[in-house]
Order: structure tokens, then sequence, then C-alpha cells
DNA sequence: CTGTTAGCGCGTTCAT
DNA sequence: ATGAACGCGCTAACAG
């Protein structure tokens, strides 16, 4: 067993071996192996000619163990929706691949039930660093971790978090303003909002954005906000609810996809008309969503670039650089599709 | 740097700190930590109290190297859908997670321009074992793999596989011919069907328990076989070319539902109503199935299980148990929602 | 039951 | 420009 067909062990090849094929001495082919500039070309060629025959590759945990470091990243990902986390991901995966880093992926589902917290094991040489997703921890606990010297790099905070801690997210407020600013243009002064939970910030965010638009043109406040849960059957819920009051509302604005989805589908049982009865916004741009009928207008996330920045970030910080800007807004934008339009009649205010 | 309000160094005990705490050697600790019985009650609980009161943790390089395992799964994920591989990897995690291993984010997506392949550098050391999902390697390349003694198990194999090869799979076959039996059922009997590259396992054996359906129905074999790429634009095409035929189907299976959105959307373009004059039935069980209008009729894929599945495979290959049992195919079934119904008319052969 | 010792494979001074 | 020697933190024999 362990041996091939040769006999030969199948265990790699260690820096010793190569050493010695090479007649050198192992600091040298470490040497080459992290391309210190203090080798003679002649020496350099004949180690990598016999790291190449061997597929040499060096073992990992015992360079951890002797510089200290793993190239590895913990990202952890509340289960929630799948197309999100994926993207970010995407997006933290290939910008790591670059320094050759990896991910390792850390769900955060049965955290509850655990003696040591995630963070706590993930800090102890485990990986070099973190990125941490909609991170449920509180602001006392990532300021401990960030005084344990432990470096991360929240994406999309749940929660508002010190100033001291870096955080790459969306421009919620902005995009949601945006969102409300394409209805008001369009001539909808009666404006319903399905939002997420008001306690999470892109949620509040969006929200603030939502009243600043309509301050800016003078809309009195609706009432009609519907607090979701970012979920298809809470938009569902919702606009089952508006959409049989009396003076129901010519437009709405989803806080995210999922729950446009929902709406347009009470929308459809209800025999009302989007986006002539009805306009609709949401906010992600999910996959489908210009494949829905009517494709959906939304408000899109950089989901990808958020991975990629946050890895940026968390490599200066790895790299012991002083990072100034803690805070990175990736911007939205809002892509107008066919799931809005003028209000059909009564645009007056 | 590296130190916290104590001017105590922030590094993390090791194991010596904790012995010489407890006042006994670090092979104690070492046993105490690795639940080994020959320990004293009395000890191991001295030990367990300085490690709590430390927040010890072992260092995973350390140990690695030790012990030659890493406790580190690579899975390989070529970007495709987001959501299938979100479901196997949310799985696969998930059993991962009780054996307190890890899994390690491995996209192929630019494996094409590296000298080392991902297998040989996941190989030596890195990770203990990997899953791999849709791996584009031939068969000969995971051969080689094996015969290095590097544990891996194939999560839905692309192409035909040797039998030593252990492979986790889902019932392309039986559920593509649960899907067809569905539509003939109905009364069905002009059907088409859109499928994936022919070369891929998935899409040749839906193909085959397509056409096995309808022979078995004494249908005979229609032409109406596209080939599309698993992405809506693909199935949209598809649709547009088959609802403008003469003679259109009555009935059409997409080998996943995203083709089936695209032609749900050409579909309502061309005024075509569904399930009225053409009865849809997809693949995948994808989240927005059921949130479409109509909801989609499908087959669903227990991609988490699959996860898990191959996770207990790889245990097993992990602790060098025989394993007997090479192939997994979990059952794939069919949701009936509204997207079926009988033909409008001519529904005799 | 516990301590001593010897590596695991590699990076890194310090000499040369 | 290169080599010898030590240590990273831990596990695993082997003694006792």
């Amino acid at each position: 067993m362990n041996r091939n067909g040769n006999g030969r062990q199948t265990s790699r090849a260690t820096i010793r071996d190569i050493a010695e094929m090479a007649g050198v001495s192992i600091a040298t082919v470490s040497r080459v192996l992290n391309r210190r500039p203090d080798v003679a070309e002649e020496t350099r060629e004949l180690v990598m000619q016999y790291v190449r025959e061997q597929g040499y590759v060096a073992n990992p945990s015992a360079r951890g163990l002797a510089q200290q470091r793993t190239n590895l990243v913990a990202i952890t990902v509340p289960v929630v929706q799948a197309e999100y986390f994926n993207n970010i991901v995407a997006g933290a995966a290939e910008a790591l691949y670059e320094r050759d880093a990896r991910l390792v992926l850390c769900p955060t589902l049965h955290e509850h039930d655990r003696e040591v917290s995630l963070l706590e094991r993930v800090m102890h040489g485990t990986t070099d660093g973190a990125l941490l997703i909609l991170p449920s921890e509180s602001n006392e606990e990532l300021l401990r971790v960030r005084e344990n010297g432990f470096p991360f790099v929240v994406i999309d905070n749940t929660y508002p978090l010190d100033d001291a801690i870096p955080i790459v997210g969306a421009a919620h407020w902005s995009g949601a303003r945006l969102a409300t600013q394409h209805l008001l243009s369009l001539g909808h002064r009666h404006i319903a909002a399905v939002t997420g939970h008001h306690t999470w910030v892109a949620s509040s965010d969006r929200l603030a954005g939502f009243h600043t638009a309509l301050m800016q043109a003078d809309v009195a406040a609706t009432p009609l906000v519907y607090e979701g849960d970012f979920l298809v059957e809470s938009g569902y819920a919702a606009a089952r609810e508006f959409l049989s009051l009396p003076d129901p509302p010519t437009a709405v604005f989803a806080f995210n996809d999922n729950m446009a989805i929902g709406i347009l589908q009470a929308a459809r049982e209800m025999g009302v008309d989007i986006p002539g009865d009805l306009s609709l916004v949401g906010f992600d741009d999910v996959d489908i969503a210009k494949a829905l009928t009517p494709a959906l207008t939304t408000v899109r996330q950089p989901l990808e670039e958020m991975g990629r920045a946050a890895s940026s970030l968390l490599f200066r910080l790895l790299d012991g650089q002083r990072v100034e800007v803690t805070r990175i807004e990736l911007s939205t934008r809002l892509i107008v599709r066919a799931s809005t339009a003028p209000p059909r009649k009564r645009s007056g205010a």
C-alpha cells in the first residue's frame, strides 16, 4: 500500500529529495522555490528542472508552520440566498487565486451550539484572515477579534459597526433613492415599499433612501411600508395585502428581487397587470430578473466586485500595510426593464 | 505591534504553554486534546481548565505536519449555475462540519493557464481529499490521481468514467423518464425536448430517459430534439423555433429549469399559453421554479444530499475503509405544478 | 498513567 | 552564492 507500480513510495518528494537530486542543499532549493534573488541562475535552472520533473509542490503544512501563514482565508456564509453569496464568493475566490491563496468555506449555520466560536477557531492558525459576509457577531465581538490582531473584512455588515472595522458594502441608500426616483419620474405618487428586517443595515439604509427620494419630491411619506424578510413569500403576502386596499399603490419598491417575484406572483393571481396597474422595482438584479415576465426593473448590486474589493482590502491587512480607508461602498445602479411604466390613471398628486 | 493592551504577546498559547501551566508534559496535553483514553480524569480536567482559560486551539499546520492530514477537503466548482453548486456545497460543508473538516473552494475557472494542474497542487498536502463537481478532467487524468493514492469523489460526472472512480450523481435517466411519462399520461404525443450538451452524461442520460418513455408508450421518436446549453437563452431560442413550426409540439421537456424559463418567456411573447397551448416540464427544481407563473412542473435533484453523500463516501476513503460501492445514484422525483396540463386539442396519436 | 525523544517538511539565520 | 543547524507546534513511539 502507498506504493505505485514501480514499487516506489508514492509519498510526494520533499524538499530534501529535490536537494539531493540537484546536488545542492535544501536551503538552496528553498531559495529557488521562494524566488529569492540570491541564487545563481544556473543553480536555479538545475533545481527547477527537478522540481518540474517530480511535480514537486511544497507541503503547505510545513510551510505554514515555518512561516506562520497558511495562504488560507476563511469566508463565513450565513445560509441565505444562494446567488447572493455565490457571486461574492466567486469574486473573492478569483481575487485570492491570483495570490495563490484559497478560500475556506465556513457555513455559520450551526454556530450557536458550539463551545468555541467560529471566529475563535478560525483565528488560531487555521487561516491568515477572514471575509465575513453579513456577520451575526456583535460590534464588540468583532472589535475583540480585531484587537487580537486577526485580520478580517466584513462584507455587507448586518448591523452598524465601529469605524475601525473594515467594511465593503453596496450603496444601499443611493440605490434605493435611484429606484424611488425612477418611480417618481414616471409619475407615481402612491408608492409602497416591501422592506427587509428593519434592524439590518441593508434594509434600513434602503428605507432611508426610499424616504429621501419621496421627501425630495415633496411626496408625503407613504404609510405603505411592509416589513418583509427577503424571501419570496413575504413579498407575496405584502402584495396580497396592499393590492386589496381600497386605494392601492400604483407602484411598489421591493427591497430585493425575491420579494419582487412574490409580488409579481400575487399580482398575476389578482389580475393586476404589471406594469399597467402596478409598477415594480426590485433590488439585487439576480440572474433571472431579466428572464421574468415582465423583465424586472431592479437595482444591481456589484456582488463579485464586493468579493474582490474585500479580498484586496484583506491583502493589505495581511501584508501589514496601513489601511486608512476602512469603508468601501461600491455603487449600485438602476437597471430599467419592463416592470415599470407610468401610472395608468390619477397620476396627479 | 502584535501586543495587546497587557503588553503580552498576542501570539496564541502553544501546547507547551498549556503544559507548563498545568505542570504536565506536552505529551499529556496532546493526549487530552486528542481525547485519548489513557489519561487520568484529574489530569484531563486540569489540562482542559487551562485550555479553556487560554482559548487554546491547536495549530492546524503543526498538527497537519505531524499527522500528515489537514482536515481540509477541496471542492472544485466550475462556474456555471450558482444555485446548483451552492446546494451541493452546502450539503458537503454541513457533512464535513461534523468531522471538524472544512471545505477549500477551488474555482476551476482559470485552470487552463496554469502550469501545475489544480489537482496536482491540491494533492500535495493541501487537502486530505477532494470533491470534484462536474470535473473537466479526463478519465485517464482522474485514474492517475487515484493511483497516486489521493482520495476523491466525483459529483455528477460530466463524462463517462471508469468504474473504479467513486461517483455520486442524480438519477437523470429515471427522472427524465418520469417527466416524459407525466406528459404522456396527460395525453401528449407530440413532445419536444431541449437538451444540454449531448456529450455530458447528465444530458445524454436524460435524453435516453426521454426516449425510453416515448418508446414504452409506443410513441414514434420525435425529431423535435433541440440541443441547448443549460442557459436561459438557449431555451428561449429553441422555443422560438419550435413554436413557429406549422405543427408545433403540445408539450416540451426542458433539461433544466433555466431553459424552461427561457421557453416560458418565448411562449409569453408569442402568445402561447402555458399550460393551455403548451405543457412545460423542467429539471432541477430551482428555488424560483415554484414562484414562476405558472409554477413549473419539474424534476427535483437532491443536490444537498448529493453533497452529503459524496462527503460520506470521501470520509470512508479517508479512513482507509474498503469502499465496495463506487456509484451512488440519488433518486430524483417529479414535482407536478401548474405548467403541465392535458393538450387542448388533437390529443389523439 | 505520564514524560522523553525524535521527527513531520520547510524557512531562516549565521557562517563560509 | 551556498550550506549547516535550528526551530515552527504538534504527534507518536518508547520508556518508565
